[in-house]
DNA sequence: ATAGGGTTAG
C-alpha cells in the first residue's frame, strides 16, 4: 500500500498536516482521524507522527497510543514525543514500555538518546528503583553515557530517589563532567542536608555558573546558615533576580526581616527588576516586621505593573502581609479582589488572618463558603481554623473541625493539629480534657502542646497542673528560656519565692537567657524600637519616661491599679510596679501618643505575649484618650478601642 | 531532553 503512494498521495499529507496544524478541539482532531484512515493517510509514517504529537498536545494519549501502534516505522523521535508526554502524565509506566518497545523495534538507535532523560523520569516517578538501575545498566553498556543530558540525567534520577550515594557514584564515573553535572550534585546535596559536601563540591568545580551560587544560597539558607549564604553571595560576580531572591528568603526564614528587606532595596537600586517570586519573599519579610508602609508600596508595585495575582502566591502572601500588619479591611478587600481566582493558599492565607485578628466567627463563615465552592481545604486550612476557634474560644466548633478534618476530608492531623485542640481546649479551662488528648495522641507530646497547657494552666491559676508542664516543656526544651519564665510565674503568683529562686539559678546554670521584650512603632515612616525603660534611640528615653508618668497618674485617677502578680522579682511593692511601667509596649504607647496626631491609630508590634497589667493598661488608654491601639504581639493582634479589647480579654 | 528563588502553619 504504502509504495504505492505518488506525488499526489504527499500532497494529501502535506494537506492533511496544514489542516492538523489548525485543529483546536479533540473532536476536531478525531474527524480529521477517521478522514485519515479512508484514505489511508494513517499508515504514512510522517502523517501518522503529526498525528500523534498533536493527540499528545491535547492530551489525548490514548487516542496518540492507537494511532502509533498502526504506524509501521516509528522513529526515534515520535516515540521521544510518546515518552516524553507520558512521563508527565498520571501514567508514567507507559513510557517504561514505549521504551522497551523502542529497543527492540529500532534498528538503528540512532537519536534514542533524547529519550533517556524522559525514561529516567518515569522510574523516578514510579518509584522504581530497580528498573531506574537496569536502564542505567544499559546506558553504561553503551556510547549513550557520553551524551550529556544522558549521563545527567542518570544522577537526577539517584537523586529523586534519595540515593544520594548513588547519584554521587554515577558522577564520579561520568566519562565527561559538564557545569550541570556538578550543580544537580550540589543540589542533591544540599536537599539531604549535606551542606559540607555541597560545599566540597562547590569549591572544587572547575568552573562555575550562576545557578551555582544561587543554589549554595538557597541551601545554606534553608539550613540555617545564613553569614555562609552571605559569602557565597559576596563571591558571585553576576546576580540575577534568583541570587536576590535566594538571598532575601535565607533572611526570611531565619528571622532577619528586616535584612531581608534592605536587601529587597538594594537589589531594587541595582535596577534589577523584582519578579513574582521576589515579591512574594519580601512580602513575607514585611509581614513579619507588620510595615504596611512598605507593603501597600509592593501592592501597589504589583497592580502597576499588572503581575498576576491568580497563579502562584502574590495573592495570598497580599492577604497574610495586610493581616499582619494589623489591617484585616485591606487583607480582605485583596482577598475579594480575586474572588475569581483564588486558590486554597489564598483561603488559607485569609482563614489565618481572620484567626490572629481574633475573628472565629468570620474565618468558620469563610471556610463554610470554601466548602460551598467544593474548594478542597488542606491541612493548613485546618490549622487556621483551630487557631481561630482556640483565639476565639470556640471549642465546640474547633471540636467540630478536628473532626470533619479526619472524617470528611481524610486529612491525618499532625503533631500541630494536636497542638491546636490541646490549646483551644485548655485555654477555654478544659484542663483535663487538654491532658487527655495529649496522653492519647499518636505522637510524643512536643514542647509546645506542653507549653499551651502551661500557659492555660497560669490563665486558669492551675498550680498542679502547670507546674508539671512547666518540668515537662523545660526537660523537652531546656534551652527554652519562656518554659522557665512560665514556671517562675507560677511559683511568683503563689509566693514560693524560694522556688522563684531555684528556677532563676538553673537558668543561670544552664546559661538561659530571658528574651527581653521589644516593642516597635511606625510613626512618619520610621521605626522607634524599645525595650523595657528604655528606647533604642536613646535620645528619646527621657521624654517618653515622662510622658509614661503622666499617662500612669491620670489613668490612676480614672481607678487603674497596676496587677502585680505577673512581675517576677521578689522585690518591694514600689519597685515591681516601677518595672512594670515602663514595658516595652507602655514605652512605645507613650511615644506613640506624643508623636501622632490626635486621634490617629497607634500600632505597636511587640516580640512577646502582651502581660495583662500591660492590657488593662492599653484598654483604659483606649478610652480615657479616645485612641485606638493595634497591637501584634507574639501570637496575634489587640485592637484596644473605647475601653474594650477585640480578645475580649480571652488571649 | 539535564541544574537555581516564592505564600498560608500550634
Amino acid at each position: 500500500m504504502e509504495a504505492s503512494f505518488s506525488s499526489s498521495s504527499l500532497m494529501l499529507v502535506t494537506q492533511a498536516v496544514t489542516i492538523l496544524e489548525k485543529c483546536k478541539t479533540i473532536s476536531e482532531l478525531r474527524q480529521i482521524h477517521a478522514q485519515m484512515i479512508k484514505t489511508n493517510l494513517v499508515s504514512n509514517t510522517f502523517a501518522a507522527s503529526k498525528l500523534v504529537s498533536f493527540c499528545c498536545l491535547t492530551g489525548d494519549l490514548d487516542h496518540a497510543l492507537s494511532v502509533f501502534h498502526r504506524i509501521q516505522n516509528p522513529n526515534p523521535f515520535i516515540y521521544f514525543t510518546l515518552i516524553n508526554c507520558f512521563t508527565e502524565s498520571s501514567n508514567p509506566l507507559e513510557s517504561v514500555y514505549l521504551y522497551a518497545h523502542m529497543l527492540t523495534c529500532l534498528e538503528d538507535w540512532k537519536g534514542i538518546e533524547f529519550s533517556l532523560p524522559s525514561v529516567l523520569k518515569a522510574c523516578g516517578r514510579l518509584e522504581a528503583f530497580e528498573e531506574g538501575q537496569q536502564v542505567h545498566g544499559q546506558i553504561c553498556k553503551t556510547r549513550l553515557l557520553f551524551d550529556p543530558f544522558v549521563a545527567n540525567s542518570v544522577v537526577r534520577m539517584y537523586l529523586e530517589f534519595g540515593q544520594v550515594g548513588f547519584a554521587r557514584r554515577a558522577f564520579d564515573k561520568m566519562p565527561e563532567r559538564d557545569v550541570i553535572s556538578w550543580n544537580s550534585l550540589i543540589t542533591g546535596y544540599l536537599r539531604a542536608g549535606e551542606i559540607e559536601l555541597a560545599r566540597e563540591l562547590f569549591d572544587e568545580m572547575p568552573e562555575r555558573d550562576l545557578v551555582s551560587y544561587n543554589a549554595m544560597i538557597d541551601g545554606y539558607g534553608k539550613f540555617g546558615k545564613c553569614e555562609l549564604a552571605e559569602e557565597i553571595f559576596g563571591m558571585a560576580d553576576h546576580k540575577d533576580v534568583k541570587t536576590w531572591t535566594s538571598m532575601i528568603s535565607a533572611y526570611v526564614r531565619n528571622h532577619y526581616p528586616k535584612k531581608a528587606l534592605d536587601m529587597f532595596g538594594e537589589m531594587l537600586c541595582l535596577g534589577v527588576r523584582p519578579d513574582a517570586p521576589a515579591l512574594v519573599s519580601v512580602l513575607s519579610a514585611i509581614a513579619d516586621l507588620g510595615f504596611v508602609e512598605e507593603g501597600k508600596w509592593i501592592h501597589a508595585y504589583i497592580s502597576t505593573k499588572k503581575l498576576e495575582m491568580k497563579t502562584g502566591f502574590i495573592g495570598s502572601a497580599l492577604i497574610d502581609m495586610y493581616a499582619k500588619c494589623g489591617h484585616i479591611e485591606n487583607a480582605y478587600h485583596v482577598f475579594r479582589s480575586i474572588s475569581h481566582n483564588r486558590n486554597v493558599g489564598d483561603w488559607n492565607s485569609m482563614i489565618s488572618g481572620l484567626a490572629i485578628h481574633g475573628l472565629g466567627t468570620e474565618a468558620l463563615e469563610l471556610f463554610h463558603d470554601m466548602e460551598g465552592l467544593k474548594i478542597e481545604p488542606d491541612e493548613i486550612t485546618f490549622l487556621g481554623l483551630l487557631g481561630a476557634c482556640s483565639h476565639g474560644g470556640l471549642v465546640d466548633e474547633g471540636r467540630y473541625c478536628f473532626k470533619i478534618m479526619q472524617e470528611k476530608y481524610n486529612i491525618v492531623p499532625k503533631v500541630q493539629h494536636y497542638g491546636c485542640i490541646i490549646d483551644l481546649l485548655s485555654r477555654a479551662g478544659y484542663l483535663e480534657d487538654a491532658l487527655g488528648v495529649l496522653r492519647n495522641m499518636p505522637f510524643e507530646p512536643d514542647v509546645l502542646a506542653w507549653k499551651a497547657i502551661l500557659s492555660a494552666s497560669m490563665k486558669h491559676e492551675n498550680v498542679v497542673i502547670g507546674e508539671n508542664a512547666a518540668l515537662q516543656a523545660i526537660e523537652l526544651a531546656p534551652e527554652d528560656s519562656s518554659c522557665y519564665v512560665l514556671l517562675s510565674n507560677i511559683y511568683a503568683k503563689t509566693g514560693r519565692w524560694d522556688d522563684v529562686a531555684k528556677v532563676r539559678s538553673r537558668m543561670k546554670q544552664r546559661r538561659v537567657g530571658k528574651i527581653p521584650g521589644c516593642s516597635s512603632i511606625l510613626v512618619r515612616g520610621k521605626v522607634h524600637v524599645f525595650v523595657v525603660g528604655k528606647a533604642i534611640d536613646e535620645k528619646f528615653t527621657r521624654e517618653v519616661l515622662s510622658k509614661l508618668d503622666d499617662v500612669v497618674s491620670r489613668l490612676k485617677l480614672e481607678g487603674y491599679q497596676p496587677d502585680l502578680t505577673q512581675v517576677l522579682l521578689d522585690v518591694e511593692v514600689e519597685g515591681k510596679e516601677s518595672l512594670l511601667s515602663v514595658h516595652s509596649e507602655k514605652m512605645a504607647l507613650a511615644f506613640g501618643l506624643t508623636n501622632t496626631s490626635h486621634g490617629a491609630p497607634i500600632h505597636i508590634v511587640k516580640n512577646l505575649r502582651v502581660c495583662r497589667d500591660c492590657h488593662s493598661f492599653m484598654k483604659l488608654v483606649s478610652r480615657v484618650y479616645n485612641r485606638r491601639i493595634v497591637i501584634r504581639d507574639q501570637n496575634r493582634f489587640h485592637h484596644f478601642e473605647n475601653g474594650f479589647c477585640s480578645c475580649k480579654d480571652y488571649w
